[in-house]
DNA sequence: CTAATAAAAGATAACTTTGTCTTTATTTAT
DNA sequence: ATAAATAAAGACAAAGTTATCTTTTATTAG
């Protein structure tokens, strides 16, 4: 569905708003580490997550590292999407057609309509806490191997 | 969501499902210009359609051309996807995760779920001819520009 | 002020996807 | 048989994605 790079984005942010204050930063070294991603290609992903400290913001030099402001953590996890420019996937047709729409759907517009509108949702309503309070709760795991 | 490949098979396909049939074949031109697509790749795709006349059958020479057999227009469109190399697109966890599963789900997994059981019910359920059928009720569309 | 630390920026490389073009093989009609 | 039509196969190219490595810049601690 995403690519790479925004499936590293999503656990990278989900991560940090569970484990990172403005006074607890996270290097990139345990974040990669955490979310089993390529070290320097999430580096260059948390870079654009960081662009006008949209999403991730980060300080330089000792003691410094990556975080979430508190704001930051109340942002919907479509923010990460449009931080990656990737959202526009969550409204696209499933067929890749350009004029898909109400007017002149798709043949499968009717039915893809309502998963779109629960993706979008889903996106949308909860935030990056909401999924990462998830984790703190235990019931919910942040494994890959 | 899926790769322009696989955008351009579910089109091509679903075309093939309403306009050809055994004595009916059409041609690369046809098709590609129908639905919008680079006329040569969508001649690779075609192919990869093909084989074993899995998805859409062949014949070459004069008056040869694409077409669906009455029994593949009976395949579900998941089949498409399966011959496209693509449908485990459809049960990956969203944030990228091998592990995720209803014993260790990722944050998303529980609202994500029931967006994927949809999905796959859409592909599953819904067969290529039923698809095609709706565009020849005038219900729905066909264009991309 | 200096050294150490950490992210930012940039160059580059491998791989994949998308796309085109040419040649080959097959089938049909004459 | 031969020529024409058509898909199949293969080589190639352009662009995008994923990934790594090196250099630069900013910050902090001593």
């Amino acid at each position: 569905m995403f690519s790479k790079a925004t499936e590293y984005a999503l656990r990278a942010t989900i991560f940090l708003a569970q484990k990172s204050s403005e006074d607890n930063k996270l290097g990139i070294d345990e974040i990669s580490k955490a979310i089993d991603s390529p070290k320097s290609f999430t580096a260059k992903i948390l870079q654009l997550l960081t662009r006008d400290n949209k999403v991730v913001s980060s300080v330089r030099g000792p003691n410094g590292g990556f975080f979430l402001s508190e704001k930051a953590k109340k942002l919907p996890a479509r923010s990460v999407l449009e931080a990656m420019g990737e959202d526009e996937i969550l409204e696209k047709c499933v067929m890749g057609l350009k004029l898909c729409s109400e007017n002149e759907p798709c043949p499968m517009h009717a039915q893809y309509k309502i998963i779109k509108k629960q993706l979008i949702s889903l996106f949308t309503t909860k935030t990056i806490q909401q999924l990462a309070a998830e984790i703190k709760e235990g019931v919910v795991f942040f494994k890959n191997k």
